[in-house]
RNA sequence: GGCCCCGUGGCGGAAUUGGUAGACGCACGCGACUUAAAAUCGCGAGCCUAUGGCGUGGGGGUUCGAGUCCCCCCGGGGCCACCA
């Protein structure tokens, strides 16, 4: 008998796939479209099993919508400029541009080797000139429309990589890749004016009704919308106000002080005469934001002597601090403190022996009595203490002191946002030319348009500190494109989210002389279903959605929201292993003994096993795919990461779990290749279905017709686990029909063209392969997805469960929509009823037609 | 600290969205084939003190009926976090 030749056999169609341009698309009308995307992936040099997953997650769903008669766009790129380029050229001598270009060589043989429908006539690398020149003059544009700016700010400075970071890069006090502590440094940076859009794009996450709940809500919580009051708070002895920013303007009259951050303008004007101030700013400056450090340190502040006189009355006035806690980036980076009823304003208060006065009352505390110890009471209550407040609900009292405020012109309804702007600039050498140049006298100019690209120098020194581009010694020398004056380019290069903020619309017209034709990317976009990590739930997908709204002002395209749906699947996870010695050990170094217990391959020492977790290279938990599937093929790999877990679930990676997938595979070719040993004949290609059938074909007939209609629903709902099982029990039940049953080499023929058009998206090859061996011509992914009679999945009898008091005690077979007497006549004279009952009457028989029979006794 | 998710056999997970809990697979056991093993095929299997009882983290509730809905608790995870 002749056995699956998987390495041959995928080749082969790979080949053929490519040589007939099967996935190759141009925007045909006479089709609905559908865009299918995975996130393009970073050129690390190798893919790895998460790759794989997302991939094999996409190709399902764009091998299915195109057998649904969809006209699918599914390309497939890189993410190619970025950090690991510069530091390998650093560490092997190798430029980074060549170590890219070599990587992605490498890693697109891995992908091809995979069989994924992706039409690599479309295919980009970030990094080349023909890409990012494009975004060159985006960013032109951008500033034109005032999208882009430039302004001296404090930022987040990676002490390691030497750069700057955003906001978003920072976690937990650290740069998100080096892990240093990050600084605060004051520099001029270009910023995109995501804030503008806060607003717009907090309130159409509600419309992104095919994103999973978990991340529009962490975008919902990144902007952070709040509602409040801007409260002017004039210092006393002096022309200037101090504003605020509250949220809680009810408890004004609570107010013991007010606290402005150590970055304040008026804390630097302050600090310029006061040497002990500018000491403490600049301690403030130092101070660490890591969680550790936020908790542990106090809050601490400077009395600067001035008063602020309270908006409400004249004659009250509280002192001025610059504190620690107070943030110059959110609100105005000043706040009033109300101890009694906001935590770090008591902790500041007790430490300061400031006042501490209630103006909210809990509703069932006496307002005689209750006082504040160390716990702010934040909670709803009644308002008092509060003059003309007193008595009003938390809610009636903002609007009411709001009203106040505004008629006394000293404050006024506002809403904040968590949301800074993105700032782009990067010191660093691998990445898109910021194209800008500043000259002394004419200030900063943008590059003309017909200078553009501005492309990378290619003779550049790794080893010494800071930005390779400003330290590079002529190509930032250059003519004012004004003045024709000596001028110097801007060396910063732009973040490498900017890139990936626009790729998607590029992938509609790769090759095009333009960003993109406007006609193009109008008839592709949105991206219709959109897969990939959870770790880009707020950065790139809010980046994204920002730049989209940019470009259609700019007149790019017509559109707001770039991804109509989105798959946010789990991680690959694996056991970890380490020796007695407490090294870790890769998989591979592991192997099972006698009696189950774990020990090295090499030497037979005990092996222990600790949790499973995210593959990763420090912990050695990780599988090579390449390895995978040169053992096993790309279609076991690819059956194994759909048939495990649901797609947003993480999916543990398990060798038995690898050998199950193969078995199935190898278990349909036998089935479908080797009547003998399949058990039964094939009918001819066009076999017409005999009239007569066994009662067991008819059923088996029945099966094929239901799952051809679950796995389609399976799958749309992208419960690909479900669709591989529903297939699986498909296989059963056609293994399980005698081959001496009349009818069954008719269905076998029905039976196996089927199975094999269903797992086309999953096991493309071995589809294909069975296919054109049952005598199909041509592409399998070019024959549409199968239908179904829908009579046919509609059982004439079904059993119907039969319950007594809840609790089932039998079934019963009926007719389909069988009067509710004749199910409850029958129910009553099942034997576990009858006994259940103990001679009883039923008080009541529920009978829900087709549905179930609960007998109430 | 705030907000949000999730707890189903030895394991991954199904469950027509309130109607026979445990599909499908993994691991396991038994059998067939084999000199033997592998592969393959067949059978078995939630748990228990088994003609019955108990079972979807625990407790309560709604309902004829709850894995599914509501309340409380326990456990695990995620995001944000000196955000005024």
């Amino acid at each position: 008998m002749e056995r699956y030749n998987v390495k041959e056999t995928e080749a082969k169609w790979q080949k053929a796939w490519a040589d007939a341009g099967t996935f190759e698309v141009t925007e045909d009308r006479s089709k609905p479209k559908y865009y299918v995307l995975e996130m393009f992936p970073y050129p690390s040099g190798r893919i790895h099993m998460g790759h794989v997953r997302n991939y094999t997650l996409g190709d399902m769903v764009a091998r299915y919508k195109r057998a649904k008669g969809f006209n699918v766009l599914h390309p497939m790129g890189w993410d190619a400029f970025g950090l690991p380029a510069e530091n390998a050229a650093f560490e092997r001598r190798v430029h980074p541009d060549t170590w890219t270009r070599e990587n992605i060589a490498a890693m697109r043989a891995q992908l091809k080797v995979m069989g994924l429908s992706y039409d690599w006539t479309r295919e980009i690398a970030t990094c080349a000139p023909e890409y990012y020149k494009h975004e060159q003059k985006m960013f032109l544009d951008f500033v034109e429309a005032g999208l882009a700016y430039r302004k001296e700010s404090w930022v987040n400075w990676d002490p390691e990589e030497n750069t700057v970071l955003a906001n978003e890069q920072v976690i937990d006090g650290r740069g998100w890749r080096s892990g240093a502590l990050v600084e605060k440094r004051l520099l001029s940076q270009w910023f995109l004016k995501i804030t503008e859009y806060a607003e717009d794009l907090l309130s159409a996450i509600e419309g992104l009704d095919r994103w999973p709940d978990r991340v529009r809500l962490m975008q919902h919580n990144w902007i952070g919308r709040s509602e409040g009051a801007k409260v002017r708070f004039e210092l006393e002895g002096r022309d200037d106000a101090l504003e605020v920013f509250t949220t809680r303007p009810d408890t004004l009259f609570g107010a013991s002080f007010c606290a402005i951050a150590a970055n304040h303008p008026l804390s630097s004007a302050l600090a310029a005469d006061n040497p002990d101030l500018a000491a403490f700013v600049a301690e403030c400056n130092r101070m660490g934001t890591s969680e550790v450090a936020l908790e542990t340190a106090e809050k601490r502040g400077f009395d600067t002597g001035l008063r602020a006189v309270h908006p409400l009355d004249p004659t009250w006035t509280v002192p001025v601090y610059v504190a620690n806690f107070v943030l110059m980036e959110y609100g105005s980076g000043a706040i009033f403190g109300c101890p009694a009823h906001d935590q770090r304003d008591l902790d500041f208060a007790r430490k300061y022996g400031l006042e501490v006065t209630p103006v909210v009352l809990p509703p069932d505390a006496d307002a005689a009595s209750f006082e504040i110890g160390t716990e702010a009471f934040v909670g709803e209550g009644t308002i008092y203490n509060s003059r003309f407040l007193d008595g009003l609900s938390v809610d009636d009292a903002k609007s009411r002191v709001i009203d106040s405020l505004e008629e006394m012109a000293s404050g006024s309804r506002e809403i904040t946002y968590r949301l800074r702007d993105w700032g782009v600039s990067r010191q660093r050498y691998w990445g898109c030319p910021v194209p800008m140049i500043h000259c002394e006298s004419c200030g900063i100019v943008p590059v003309p348009e017909a200078d553009l690209p501005v492309t990378l120098p290619t003779d550049v020194d790794f080893d010494a500190p800071g930005n390779p581009l400003d330290n590079h010694p002529t190509w930032k020398h250059v003519t004012c494109p004004v003045c024709g004056g000596h001028a110097v380019r801007e060396t910063d290069t732009f973040d490498t989210f900017f890139e990936s903020s626009w790729y998607f619309a590029r992938f509609c017209d790769a090759q095009g002389e333009t960003a993109f034709d406007a006609d193009k990317a109008n008839y592709w976009l949105p991206v219709d279903q959109y897969i990939g990590g959870i770790e880009h739930a707020v950065l790139h997908l809010l980046y994204s959605r920002f730049f989209t709204r940019a470009l259609k002002r700019c007149g790019y395209l017509d559109l707001d929201e770039p991804f109509a749906g989105l798959l946010t699947q789990g991680m690959v996870i694996h056991e970890t292993y380490k020796d007695p010695d407490g090294s870790w050990l890769f998989p591979t170094e592991v192997t099972r003994a006698e009696g189950g217990k774990w020990v090295t391959v090499d030497d037979q020492r005990p092996v222990v096993v600790g949790r499973i977790e995210k593959m990763s290279k420090s912990k050695r938990n990780v599988v090579d795919p390449e390895a995978i599937i040169d053992t096993y093929g790309a279609d076991t790999a690819r059956l194994f990461m759909l048939s495990d877990s649901p797609p947003e679930r993480d999916l543990e990676w398990t060798e038995a779990g690898v050998e199950g997938a193969w078995r199935f595979v190898n278990r349909l070719w036998r089935m479908m290749t080797d009547a003998g040993n399949g058990g039964g004949e094939i009918g001819p290609l066009g076999m017409a279905r005999p009239d007569a059938v066994d009662p067991s074909v008819a059923e088996a007939e029945r099966a094929i017709h239901k799952t051809v209609k679950s796995v389609a629903e399976s799958i749309e709902r992208f419960r690909f686990n479900a669709a591989v099982a529903q297939v699986r029990e498909l296989v059963n039940t056609l293994a399980d029909v005698p081959s001496t049953a009349t009818g069954s080499s008719w269905l076998r023929r029905f039976g196996y063209e089927t199975v094999v058009r269903l797992i086309e998206p999953m096991t493309p090859h071995l589809a294909q392969e069975l296919w054109t061996r049952l005598g199909g011509t041509g592409m399998l992914a070019d024959v549409a997805w199968p239908g179904f009679d829908p009579a046919l999945v509609i059982d004439d009898v079904l059993t119907i469960a039969v319950q007594v008091n809840g609790k089932t005690r039998g079934t019963i077979e009926l007719p389909r929509d069988a009067e509710k007497d004749a199910a409850e006549a029958a129910a009553l004279e099942l034997p576990g009823v009858v006994r259940a009952l103990a001679g009883k009457t039923p008080k009541r028989v529920v009978v829900v037609p087709n549905r179930i029979v609960n007998v109430v006794g």
